[in-house]
DNA sequence: TATTCATATTCATTTATGGTTATATGTTTA
DNA sequence: TAAACATATAACCATAAATGAATATGAATA
């Protein structure tokens, strides 16, 4: 009975893994685009991902090529609703809000660019951080 | 803001300290019977109070010797009202019956020797191990 | 069926964590 | 103020968890 809970709070215990809950608490999303957010490689996003299911926070189904994660629809059922207010609260944070800025520009870059693979988003990584780098840039100026 | 959250979280990912959490919503205590109900030795016990308190999840006072800890009473105020529900859930596993029978051992003997002391209670635990010791034995004969 | 592509896993390395022993701190009391 | 005592911290070891690079898996399609 502890164990599960103990897996739980370890899987909640870590930024990246937060990040994710809050993006896929707006709805599913591909390993790809999560990739392409967050800013991290591919394998540390399937990894993190595969901490979330193993503690029970997420669910996941195959579409063609891509798996999409999404959030355990009964997690109170699953002893894990004390999550919910957590991330409700988190959502209002400055981090879930860039990401949120984050995914919607993703959004836009796959409708421009009718694209939804690996290769466009590492590109779209590229673009995001090279704007990141200019804007801190001209901050730092200022 | 996620920092305060992911320090909790690592608060409560270890058994240990779920069962100190769970120990102290029954009210305050004192390092040494918390050694005594846990089985653990001193330092441990007060390395694990230290990381909760930083987390906020509990607050202590002095009386003469004797430090006692108990849980935050605005718990929710800190932002960590989200644990309520999970320790009220865990007061009814095992271990926690375990351990809430231990303490009133613990306070029985207290009562039997009116000690409240370190070695009154490294006593206490060697006896209680040793009736566990038999305790095994006798349902490993069965 | 060979290839491509998205995702998962493995491996080697570093870093964090839990546990023990020894020691320090700070309070009480002789 | 010195000794005794409860608690806290430090130093150390063993193990677990995080990370990046490389590779494996498995679905789709040419």
């Amino acid at each position: 009975m502890m164990d599960g809970r103990i897996k739980a709070f370890k899987a909640l215990s870590d930024e990246t893994r937060l990040r994710i809950l809050l993006l896929v608490s707006g709805g599913e999303l591909c390993v790809c685009q999560m990739m392409a957010v967050l800013g991290i490689s591919q394998p540390l996003v399937s990894r993190n991902l595969a901490v979330l299911k193993d503690a029970g926070f997420l669910v996941s189904r195959r579409e063609k090529k891509l798996m999409f994660y999404r959030l355990r629809p009964d997690l109170d059922g699953a002893g894990l609703g004390f999550a919910r207010p957590v991330l409700k609260d988190l959502a209002g944070s400055g981090q879930a809000d860039e990401d949120r800025r984050s995914l919607s520009a993703c959004r836009e870059f796959q409708k421009a660019t009718g694209r939804c693979d690996m290769k466009s988003f590492r590109e779209f990584m590229r673009r995001k951080r090279a704007a990141q780098v200019k804007r801190r840039e001209r901050t730092k100026k200022i």
